[in-house]
DNA sequence: TCGCATTTGCAACTGAGTTGCACGCACCGC
DNA sequence: GCGGTGCGTGCAACTCAGTTGCAAATGCGA
């Protein structure tokens, strides 16, 4: 994905394409795997963390991106190609790896689904697999 | 389960059953659901914040509980039934109710398998379904 | 009962994340 | 071009959950 089709993201979700804004997405391509703020404070030293804070915020409203739970404590903010602008669909499963605390999306297996009991609503779902890496290994 | 039963699983796990520590027992077996430290610190008023840290502490690390994410952000703790002693086995699916911020057991649904790619190497998974629980429709 | 190890309860600390606020910059009508 | 308005930014202060230090209390074995 490149940089004008970040913009363009950006503009369809009504988000207006700053610097700092540009910087935090691109972060999220270039990485390809969901991040955590502080992964994004790290990776972007020059931009302040409230910024990070109020753009992770503006983005999740605007359907730019979704959060999902850490495999360890704490959320992780993944972009998002395919959401519509007012259901996020995050439908692949996740691999947490204990060891260097990375999380990757395993976008090739989707989720299997459950048939819930009676009363119980679904929304979205979350599949979480810890274990260790490739790269760990 | 008794109380009865809890002093045993605690001795069984080698932690000595103290007042705090039975109290603390109790309320998962109470709520039967996963509970978060503040659940737990508002349910017993009584029991101070570091006591209930360290119990939760030393519950994991004897596998008397297991940790799993929390729908929003942090995380739950949820009393192990079958856990081995050296190793959390957490095989049912999770329900975390977006209105009352509740996460619920579905004991009878199995979390269906995945077959990983080549290298990842898995330890736990965890299936975490979002939505409305029947209370709050 | 004494002595030692463990547990407890309070208070202080920590760190991630958020909020308040003033400055700066871009955009718009004049 | 000029001034005004609103948005975005960066710093500092704040908040809150969770943890840690430490001294007092408790319990257990000798």
């Amino acid at each position: 994905m490149s940089e004008t089709d970040i913009i363009d993201l950006m503009m369809h979700h009504g988000v207006k394409p700053t610097a700092n804004r540009i910087m935090i997405a691109n972060a999220f391509v270039k990485e390809h795997r969901p991040l955590s703020m502080t992964e994004i404070e790290t990776q972007l030293e020059s931009v302040d963390k409230s910024v990070i804070s109020r753009t992770l915020a503006l983005f999740r409203e605007r359907h730019l991106v979704h959060v999902l739970p850490d495999g360890g404590d704490g959320v992780r903010y993944e972009l998002c190609h395919s959401c519509s602008d007012d259901h996020d669909d995050d439908a692949h499963i996740h691999f947490y790896c204990s060891r260097c605390g990375k999380t990757y999306c395993l976008e090739d297996i989707p989720v299997p689904e459950v048939a819930l009991p009676d009363g119980y609503q679904q929304d979205s779902v979350n599949y979480m697999v810890t274990g260790i890496c490739p790269d760990c290994r």
